[in-house]
DNA sequence: CCTATAATTCAATAACTCTTGAATAATTGG
DNA sequence: CCAATTATTCAAGAGTTATTGAATTATAGG
């Protein structure tokens, strides 16, 4: 993740539109979800709309695509999405990880919903 | 973190003086930096221009500034931007945390610089 | 092959954002 | 109190971005 890419990620995710759906294909996971079925979760916005914005989200690299049948299916790209927190908080602590740690513990709790859960 | 102050953050963050100024102030620390002296580092911007973006960051709620006689000190809102990444993976894994792991790798390691150091 | 379905592309308009330079406000030192 | 320093506010103009509706492309089924 450089300068560029992470302006680009972050302008794809300052529209309302943009976001909900990301956030949408994060819990959808690697399965992902048609076009479609994205513009029928965001009020049933027009389908112009939707490829608008499904198309900024894949050139910022925050989303993939893949046709199955009729239908574009849209997922999440985790690791561009690691990589983005990644580059925003780099060198947040130097050398004081108190200062940051809340947000390592947000993150964290995202992946662990039971106490002393799985740990990768 | 709600919807609105994430859309708020991420509009913030998506212009390049903005997102340079929160880098900086990130690896500064809760010592922060005077609006001048960030604005040197800025590649000498005018001081409107930094006011500008400042007192966006600062509305967008990350950064906070403080006054020490002429100067104001701005810094970083460590607890918001951990918010804000919360909110952005919030619900990401469903029960398969090796979907987001990645991410919180990520972050995990701006903390830890040296294997099997501090862990808070 | 023809129709229906699913999605993208395009052009025009409306709305928003950034930069610049000049003016204003707050603080300190002499 | 006056001048210098530090920073903010404001208005205008240039550039960018989102929405709409119509036209186009791709795939599947009868």
């Amino acid at each position: 993740m450089n300068e560029k890419q992470a302006l680009g990620a972050f302008a794809a995710l300052s529209q309302e539109t943009r976001l909900r759906i990301v956030r949408l294909l994060v819990t959808t996971g690697p399965q992902g979800l048609a076009a479609g079925a994205i513009g029928e979760a965001m009020d049933g916005a027009a389908s112009s709309r939707m490829s608008f914005h499904l198309s900024h989200l894949e050139q910022a690299g925050l989303v993939e695509s893949r046709r199955e049948g009729r239908s574009i299916i849209y997922s999440a790209a985790l690791p561009a999405l690691a990589g983005l927190v990644e580059f925003l908080m780099r060198d947040c602590c130097q050398g004081h990880p108190e200062v940051c740690s809340p947000a390592v513990a947000a993150l964290s709790s995202c992946c662990e919903p039971a106490k002393g859960a799985v740990h990768v």
